[in-house]
DNA sequence: CCACTTACGGGTAACGCTATCAATGTGCCG
DNA sequence: CGGCACATTGATAGCGTTACCCGTAAGTGG
């Protein structure tokens, strides 16, 4: 081999890479008089550093106009700041509210979201928690139904990982939760169907196994128990919040003997599947039968007459969650410690539209 | 003094420092045999590497579920990319597969995305732009139905952002597209419905002003005149995509002295619309009507019957959408001239569900 | 005045990636 | 068949910051 110099250059000279005119914390170092470490501590606010240091490094960096470099700063280890997303259910409309927030919120303060779907078993459920885990993942965002699962919060807890949960009203367990008050929602729709004098209401249950359902019950029950009328237990029906379990509960409420003047459904699906019925058997919407709904997802305006339904924020929900998680990963790396856990409730609303009218040969509606 | 050894330990043990479990691109490069540089050069779409080698290196990415860390790769001098996404239309399962897919791809090379919903008017679309430019978005993909706007298009023309849209027919105009063949989807689906035995088949056609429609449109009538059956012109009626226009074809259709045998819509949501009408006129679908739709999005399942569809790839087309922005940055970046727009045509699909049916008192259907 | 803790500040090595350039391999021309 | 252009890949050196580990100076008790 004939002869090589694998000499890099003269090592002095620093002029390689391109030139950002950034100023650095070499830069503040190097005008007053200390080590980047010491500036580093300062624009920290760690404490051990004499107030005579301190102050003269504030000054170079108020001379310098310096501003730390996030990119480097996050590279060095300050926070990792990438967090997981997991959804099993593509439920369309919710999932496509939900990204909007958290992206959003994502970018505001640059933190990175790795998605990561599962199929809706056991195995798929740890499977997509350790592979999240494996990415580097130092937080989880759960949008329902995964919150509800218990595999999915086992491996949580197991890996450590700070979690928020949205829109699950089980709250405790090691994760935190954002959500609205389901209870008092349901209540406050009930209570709108009595206004307009439906006393004879049918109510399509969601899943047993989610919170949020048994919620939206007690709210119905409890209404109908604070305002002294009698509930007929053959007007409350299982459903499985799908349209086609919908279909199955409406057509149940139908062929009652003594048919009610209004269905509450425990979500829009539902909802619109009772619509949908109605239609069949000949009975108007709303002048027949009041149909309400929950959730307001993209169905409850996609069909006709549109649903009256609660509505949730979702994607502020979505915002509020990744603020919390980003929070708890900061808490989680300086402590060290357990993270509580926070409930944070958000305000619902209720969505008047075309699918409600007082009962036939009801008075007037009482005034509000 | 006494003895110091301040030798930095056994130089060959790394661990020194926290262990965030994220996979780098040495755990990559390892895998796949290769230099991290290799990796590098094939996440980030450079050209000069042999195919070999760029399939080995995807195969380890996505073995690995590897992302780039974005604070390290804005950190090594290359800036980040952020690129805008403008929807209008929140069409929930749509905007939803479409976040997924371009999400996935964005942590995949470490984009950011910025996203941004604008009003439908003229100034809240050009408005949306000039946000995006602002904020510094180095390249726009649009979903549909933005990806037709005149004003969208040339405010992003002005500015000279590399664009790619999503959905449209409509090529050119400087901006790249990704779509599917929606004229021969068409046909495959018209076709189709002639093996069944239909020949009286309704068309609610779709918004005017949309390339799509026009071609749907076109792909009917081609095939009828193809196959050399007669096309009454009293079956092809107007709609816009909505549910409610669906209604109201659908109407139309079914009070004709002799009433179709079919009706193929042009989209899911008017597809549901005409199921909803022959239900209320207590036809049997299919029994005595087949209906089908277009775009396969989530109504189409969540209605009963489920609709026989034309299947997008939505989230593929999102990346495939991103991937090309990306490109287009790049290419724009370095050769600094005008970049040539692509047309991207990727396979659909057609999906066969419970709302088809032969007609009544027609012959079997051929034997594909 | 000595042993011993504590506060302070510096040196060094990563963090994960890409720019740059050197070192191969490949093919073509005279 | 030398050699030169070009395609492909690897090695090295940072990008700006903080974590970790040690010195040194200063305070403390006996």
């Amino acid at each position: 081999m004939m002869a090589r110099t694998s000499e890099p250059l003269d090592p002095k000279r620093p002029s390689s890479r391109k030139q950002r005119g950034a100023t650095t914390i070499l830069d503040v170092a190097r005008r007053a008089g200390v080590s980047p470490m010491t500036v580093s501590r300062v624009v920290n606010g760690e404490k051990n550093v004499r107030p005579a240091t301190r102050a003269a490094v504030l000054a170079a960096v108020k001379a310098l106009n310096y501003s730390p470099n996030p990119a480097a700063r996050s590279l060095a280890g300050a926070e990792a700041a990438r967090i997981g997303l997991i959804y099993s259910n593509p439920s369309a409309s919710y999932l496509s509210e939900f990204l909007v927030g958290a992206l959003d919120e994502a970018s505001r303060t640059s933190v990175q979201i790795m998605l990561e779907k599962c199929e809706a078993t056991s195995a798929g459920e740890r499977g997509a928690v350790r592979k999240l885990v494996a990415s580097g993942a130092a937080g989880v965002i759960l949008p329902p139904p995964l919150c509800e699962s218990h595999d999915v919060l086992d491996e949580l807890r197991i890996s450590g990982l700070p979690t928020v949960a949205v829109a699950t009203g089980r709250f405790g367990k090691g994760a935190s939760c954002v959500r609205i008050n389901d209870y008092a929602a349901s209540r406050e729709m009930t209570n709108y169907l009595f206004t307009l004098g439906h006393r004879r209401i049918g109510f399509i249950k969601g899943h047993p196994n989610q919170t949020a359902s048994i919620e939206r019950e007690k709210g119905f029950t409890s209404a109908f128990a604070d305002a002294g009328f009698k509930l007929d237990p053959a007007m409350m029906v299982q459903g499985y919040f799908s349209y086609r379990s919908g279909l199955d509960a409406a057509e149940t409420l139908l062929t009652l003997k003594q048919v009610p003047t209004a269905i509450f459904a425990s979500n829009d699906d539902m909802a619109a599947a009772a619509v949908s019925v109605a239609h069949r058997k000949g009975l108007d919407v709303p002048g027949d039968l009041s149909v309400v709904g929950f959730d307001d997802t993209s169905i409850a305006t996609n069909i006709w007459p549109e649903l009256t339904t609660i509505r949730q924020p979702i994607t502020a929900m979505a915002e509020v969650a990744l603020d919390l998680v980003v929070q708890a990963i900061r808490n989680h790396k300086r402590s060290g410690g357990e993270a509580k856990s926070v409930d944070h409730l958000v305000t619902y609303s209720l969505i008047k539209r075309g699918s409600v009218a007082s009962p036939k040969g009801a008075p007037k509606p009482a005034a509000e």
